[in-house]
DNA sequence: ACCTATTAATAATG
DNA sequence: TCATTATTAATAGGT
């Protein structure tokens, strides 16, 4: 009935939603811990987490500026550097300098992905790399192909649909031209008209012609994925 | 023989040696969760123990400045309720809001080609998406065989010298052992030497580990992906 | 949110 | 500190 639990590797959890539920029983885990540790054995602690979502999560056993404190003091001992002036203070503004830091950070690491830049990355790092991407490009198929096997199944509505119009048009078709002969008696017309023809030209031509892709990417099959990281 | 283990309240452990002990156990399973937490669900972690002892140990997932500037910046955003006016945004506000836009948009695209928030995107969109990861893994696999190369070749350059070194080395003795025997002419002595032994011996043993790679990647094949994505 | 089969952490001990 | 092991604690995978 329950889980079967199984070993998981420690590498980044590719579907969200898991990721997500991993964090949160993880990260309250970590926090439990993280006290635990400060009363136990009467240490001072302190614990910072961002979610990938950016949210902030911490823990201090005193308080997080003492600790912070008390580290910037402790890391200071050892590289008290010469000249703090200059190198940084180019834009006086903390936020936009991190901003800026970051666009910077996240754009390498954006070009990377689209292949660039490469050469100093470790193998490694590239094999790293390599996996994130397969792992993206297989989201991407799985996506894209949820998007196709949506917009097949709605048109097929659609044409289901409009079957079922036709026929309905067809009887009320029949319905008048009946009541009409009957009015008429004697003028027995030459009219003939071919049954089945009538409803499937209409549905042939009646609904719109699929967005589902260009015609200009000749060379690029439409490689669904399917069978491809089956997310085991 | 071995433990029968009690579970034990959450207060100060009196004995110091226990607390120790206990201290350097959990320190280390606290920053290993913290370490997994930031790898599994891509939490940027900074974690901070002082031991009651006053030694320092920290861990951070990216770096500890790198987590306290963001600490800041948040703590900053919750008390800033009251005079948001004048204080800061003077000048940037331009310059910060177009970096922020900037840096909003890069992310996206960033979380976009590892597989995530893909619903909103087209199908053309995701054909796009598709090839720009077809592409980025190709560089990133002819990137990797190329360093793997490289590194093969240059162990290989090494072994030669070594080896030739070692003929050297080979020569020289022989070369010695002759001379001594001339001097020592009528103590045949009994020394034999195995001649092809040494030298292979000291081929194997004599160079460094390759760094190629870690050895916990055990799961993850070394592709060189040369046959893949031929640039045509 | 809850459940449970499993794995992971660790208290006690040598 | 290191190793072992009985136990508890944490948690992955379901429902």
């Amino acid at each position: 009935m329950a889980g079967k639990r199984e070993r998981i590797a420690i590498r980044r959890i590719d579907n969200l939603a898991a990721r997500q539920v991993t964090f949160s029983k993880r990260r309250r885990g970590l926090f439990k811990k993280a006290e635990e540790l400060s009363i136990l054995c009467d240490a001072e602690v302190g614990l910072v987490v961002f979610s990938a979502t950016g949210k902030l999560f911490h823990f201090a056993s005193t308080s997080m500026k003492q600790v912070i404190d008390r580290y910037d003091s402790h890391s200071k001992n050892l590289q008290k550097s010469e000249a703090p002036s200059q190198l940084q203070s180019h834009i006086d503004d903390g936020t936009c300098a991190r901003l800026k830091q970051e666009l910077a950070e996240t754009s390498l690491k954006l070009r990377q992905m689209r292949g660039e830049e490469l050469q100093r990355l470790s193998v490694q790092q590239l094999q790293e790399l390599e996996k994130t991407l397969e792992s993206g490009l297989g989201s991407v198929l799985k996506t894209k192909s949820q998007k196709i096997l949506d917009e097949i199944s709605g048109l097929e509505r659609k044409r289901m649909e409009l079957i079922e119009e036709n026929s309905r048009l067809k009887e009320q078709l029949q319905v008048t031209r009946m009541a009409r002969m009957e009015t008429q008696l004697g003028v027995d017309s030459e009219i003939v008209y071919e049954e089945g023809q009538s409803s499937e030209s209409v549905t042939n031509t009646s609904y719109p012609r699929p967005s589902t892709d260009t015609d200009d990417c000749s060379d690029t099959s439409l490689r669904l994925g399917l069978p491809f990281f089956s997310s085991k």
